[in-house]
DNA sequence: ATACATTAGTTGTATATCGCAAGTATTGTA
DNA sequence: TACAATACTTGCGATATACAACTAATGTAT
C-alpha cells in the first residue's frame, strides 16, 4: 500500500534523526566526539580488534579509522600493540581510562533503552522487537540505487 | 524485561547503521554529499525556507547550515533570495537543477521503501508502522544522559 | 630462494562537517 | 533615538572523510 511506504520512510527518517541526537548527547556526555564514542563501544565489545575490522564495523575507510585511533591514543583512551606473530597486525585495546568510559557509555545506553520500554505498554514489546527485526532483514537484501 | 532492552538497543543500533549506509549510497548516487542530500530534501519539501528553519530541521548550527548552503549555491543547486519585506530573511530555494535532483532522491527513496515492504508479509505492515510510532513517541519524552 | 603479489596499516592531500564566538545588517521596541 | 532582538555570515580550530600513494610484513609461485 502506497500509504505505508510514505509512513515507513517518514518514521525511519525521524527515528534516525532522533538517534543522531541520541548519539550526539551520548558522545558529548562521555566527553568524546561521535566517531570516538562509536569506536570505543566497538573496541570495548571486542576487547581487542584490528584496525581493518574496526573500519569495517563502522563502515569507514581504514585511513579515517587510523586517524580516529590516533586521536584516541593521544587522549590515552586506547593503545596500539603490534602483534609479534604477524607484525602487520596492530591490536587495538582500551586503556584503563578508555574502559571506564566504555562502561559509562554502556550503562547510559542501558538506562536509556530501558526508559524507552518503560513508556511503552508491555504487550507491545515483542511486536516492536519483531518489527525491527523484519525491517533489518529486508534491508539486508534491498540496497538503494542499484 | 532485561532481554528486550538489549535487543532493542542492538536492533536500533543496526537500523541506524543501515540507514547510514542508505544515506551514503543515496547521497553518492545523486552526486552530493550526505548533508547536501538532506538539505536538498528539506528545501524541496518546503519549497522555500529560511536558513534558521533549515538548521533547526537538520539539527545543525546555523553557521554550519550557512556554509552548506554556500556549497549548494556554488554548485548551482540552490539560490538565496533576500526577502524584501524583511531584509534579514533569506529565502532558500532549489534551482531547476536542484529540483531535478530532489525528484531523483524522492523517487529513489520511494522505490527503496516499497521494496522493503514488498519483502515483508503484508499482515505485518501495520504492526511495523505502529511499532516505529510507539518508539518515536517514547523517544520524544526520554532524553539520554540527563 | 628470489621475485611478485597480497595484506595491514599510515601518510599526503583535499574537501566537508561542525560548533562556538564574534561580527554585520536589519528590524522591533522602550 | 538608543538599545535589544533577530537573521544570518565569517573567523577559527578541530574533526571527519575518502582516494591515492606509500611502507612494512607476510605469503606464494616458479
Amino acid at each position: 500500500m502506497k500509504k505505508h511506504v510514505k509512513e515507513l520512510r517518514e518514521l525511519t527518517r525521524q527515528l534516525v534523526r532522533n538517534m543522531g541526537l541520541l548519539d550526539k548527547s551520548e558522545a558529548s556526555c562521555c566527553g568524546t566526539t561521535l566517531g570516538q564514542c562509536h569506536t570505543i563501544t566497538e573496541i570495548g565489545r571486542a576487547q581487542e580488534i584490528s584496525l581493518n575490522e574496526l573500519a569495517e564495523l563502522l563502515n569507514l575507510d581504514s585511513s579515517t579509522m587510523s586517524r580516529t585511533i590516533n586521536n584516541l591514543v593521544d587522549q590515552k583512551l586506547v593503545i596500539r600493540e603490534v602483534d609479534e606473530q604477524d607484525r602487520r597486525y596492530v591490536r587495538i585495546k582500551l586503556t584503563e581510562e578508555g574502559r571506564s568510559i566504555f562502561k559509562v557509555i554502556e550503562s547510559n545506553m542501558e538506562i536509556y533503552y530501558a526508559s524507552l520500554l518503560k513508556d511503552i505498554p508491555e504487550e507491545k514489546h515483542n511486536q516492536i522487537i519483531e518489527s525491527l527485526t523484519l525491517l533489518l532483514e529486508a534491508m539486508k537484501t534491498n540496497k538503494c540505487c542499484q
